[in-house]
DNA sequence: GTCTATAGGTGGATAGAC
DNA sequence: GTCTATCCACCTATAGAC
């Protein structure tokens, strides 16, 4: 007979993000500690426990299993990403509201930096095998950079394109920065790469050529 | 006492990529698919025997152990890719070179697709604790790079600036777009995908602001 | 150079006491 | 809701026969 004790046996949509300075918020924290350094393959349950000095038990009190552990992980990784990117809508302008979609994007980055590896820089991104649910929210993530790039191309700021290609194109090279930053192999501190980041963005909107 | 026949015992530049289509070249490319599909810590040394149907104690006999059957991937993949960077050298003029520079990075990652994965989307890229004659063989094609974007600086093809800072962003651009493409998530076969490359790599050289 | 047998370890997950 | 005890699968690596 199933223990009906069970937190996973409780409404689906319950809030727990509230609580999360204790145990079943320490274990997601440990957990992504764990799986950022060693991938899926490399988290264990026993291991987590050992590191908050529980048993590995009691984890299954709070997660069904391992796999909804990792979900979760990725699930809320989304959800702090849509909200940074939501703050670029107070932009006055097209153009603006552009802008500050890199600024969100960058400010993501550096500042839930493990967040952000869980989405764009796992096994291959954005959790392969993520639930349905969250690789929807990651893809209405893209699109918000699409409707600010449709907005600028329609104000005249962007020259004429397919929206969507220049979006893409905008995306895999915010990728790509951070991708550098975060292998850590070029030896620059949060400020210099700061710096590069909208000098490199600068040299996106204006060309490399004369 | 150590067994004196083992492959590590011979001479240490022994070429041993001449014979791949024996067992030791199997192995390897056995241990390539795993590791990309599961990660270092989800390849096994069993899967790779069940594989290749030999028993997983026969591997010992051509890699130390796990660790060196990792590293030797990564030599080989670095060194792939050095050949493909090389091939720009025959441009005539510096122009051409850096372009040739991009068709080598676009050639090599998808001809040699699981190459190109192992270095620049593994982990977190390069990787991460590769021995140090694989990081070094890395950063000599990053410097690759900068030098024909140095030439371009010079021949005034591209605008003056930081070469290496210039490179950078070149690296990263590409970088994303490689990311996108083996996400998987953005339904584009590899035609579309080439055609989209190019695409960006010109708005990228020539901005996308008027 | 490949095998079988085996040592010694880690892991996911459950049952049942408290 | 946390624990101990436990099952069973899987792992790396070695020893020694052939």
């Amino acid at each position: 007979m199933p223990n009906r004790n069970r937190r996973f046996d409780r409404p689906r949509n319950f809030v727990y993000t509230v609580n999360m300075s204790q145990l079943q918020g320490r274990i997601l924290s440990c957990a992504l500690d764990l799986y950022l350094e060693k991938g899926i393959h490399g988290l264990s349950m026993r291991q987590i426990a050992a590191k908050l000095d529980i048993s590995a038990t009691a984890i299954y009190r709070h997660y069904r299993n391992k796999q909804e552990l990792v979900d979760t992980i990725v699930a809320e990784a989304v959800k702090i990403f849509a909200g940074y990117l939501f703050s670029a809508l107070s932009g006055q302008t097209a153009e603006e509201r552009f802008r500050m979609c890199n600024q969100a994007y960058l400010d993501f980055a550096l500042g839930q930096e493990k967040y952000y590896e869980v989405i764009f820089l796992e096994p291959h991104g954005q959790g392969a095998d993520a639930p349905e649910e969250s690789q929807q929210k990651g893809l209405a993530n893209f699109q918000f950079l699409v409707d600010r790039v449709q907005e600028c191309v329609d104000s005249g700021y962007l020259r004429k394109a397919n929206p969507r290609s220049l979006a893409l194109s905008i995306w895999a090279h915010n990728l790509g920065l951070m991708a550098l930053f975060f292998s850590g192999k070029w030896a620059m501190d949060e400020a210099a790469f700061r710096k590069f980041y909208w000098e490199s963005q600068e040299r996106f909107l204006h060309g490399l050529c004369d």
